[in-house]
DNA sequence: AATCATCCCAACCGCAAGCAC
DNA sequence: AGTGCTTGCGGTTGGGATGAT
């Protein structure tokens, strides 16, 4: 892996950008797009190197930046999202159009953490609920924040159950076998509990549209948690859950077990799944929430 | 008014993934 | 398969703004 260089140059400027800068930028941008960031600063006659160009247009200079104080379902939203995916600024930044990761983390380090004592756990009613317990999930304020609990929650244990059983596993290899998890998923007895409840309802139509944005090449990655057992094929989340609540307990940050809190270090190979399920509408995922059917698909 | 402390945020740095060759 | 380049991300820092003494 290479390593970028381009600040190393002599005669490249740092430091806050003038007036005259930032408008030669977005000059050049508006004219003739971004391109590569490497060559920009020498077609836009800028003395900055390519990265800082980057950033200063990411996260100040780009025209649906929005201004001004975070509201309060912004910060809601920030609370609740960094409760379940850590600090990964971007993929919170996502779900908060026109604001940057680099805002946002800002806000986070300068405001929210010190109101959230114990290193940015949460205490009282500001506790996020992301839990084992599903049971809990469903308290969080909006529908879209409710389907990524459970989303994530189903991960969660579905991980669980693979860290358990992985020694076993070793005979049979699942990036190879099955290239594309999202698939397995589907194909597997919460898949067809999904399939079960759209059947019901008549469409059809979300479900492909799961299915089909999942065997894009972007899923290739995500985590290969698989929900159904390879060697029984008998699995449920109920057992998944009765096998967790027993052995398993996910990690800190810091490595120490994790409490009743939920605050979670996800593994990496799971982020194309993650910000695949947060880039959904409400209403793709809509009826995972709204439907007992699914809890109790949870439950077994 | 001067000095010091703290806050805040823009910018930088290093690392790693993705891609092309 | 190996290498180098580009881009994106998260952690950290520098320095201006503000408040306290």
């Amino acid at each position: 892996m290479g390593k970028a260089l381009c600040c190393d140059k002599q005669g490249v400027r740092r430091g806050a950008w003038t007036p005259e800068e930032d408008e030669a930028l977005v000059e050049y941008i508006k004219m003739n797009g971004h391109g590569s960031w490497r060559t920009l600063p020498m077609h836009a006659g800028l003395l900055r190197c390519g990265k800082s160009c980057r950033l200063r247009w990411i996260n100040y200079l780009r025209p649906d930046i929005k201004r001004g104080p975070f509201t309060t379902e912004e910060e809601s939203t920030i609370i609740q999202l960094h409760g379940m995916l850590g600090n990964r600024w971007a993929t919170i930044a996502s779900q908060l159009p026109g604001r940057t990761d680099n805002e946002i983390k800002n806000y986070w380090n300068t405001q929210l953490k010190k109101r959230l004592p114990n290193s940015g756990h949460f205490v009282g009613s500001q506790q996020p609920s992301f839990s084992t317990d599903h049971s809990t999930i469903v308290k969080t304020e909006s529908p879209s924040m409710r389907h990524m609990v459970q989303w994530e929650n189903a991960r969660v244990e579905a991980e669980a159950r693979l860290s358990m059983e992985s020694s076993l596993l070793n005979s049979w290899s699942t990036s190879e076998s099955h290239p594309d998890h999202f698939l397995q998923l589907w194909h597997s007895e919460v898949g067809q509990s999904f399939r079960a409840i759209k059947g019901k309802e008549g469409g059809g139509g979300v479900c492909q549209s799961l299915v089909s944005q999942a065997s894009s090449s972007k899923l290739e990655s995500c985590s290969d948690v698989s929900l159904q057992d390879k060697n029984t094929g008998s699995s449920t989340f109920a057992n998944m859950k009765q096998e967790q609540d027993s052995s398993y307990k996910p990690k800190l940050e810091d490595g120490t077990a994790e409490s009743e809190l939920g605050y979670y270090e996800f593994l990496d190979s799971s982020d194309s799944a993650l910000n695949h399920m947060l880039d959904m509408h409400d209403g793709e995922i809509g009826f995972l929430c709204e439907s007992d059917s699914f809890l109790n698909t949870l439950d077994g």
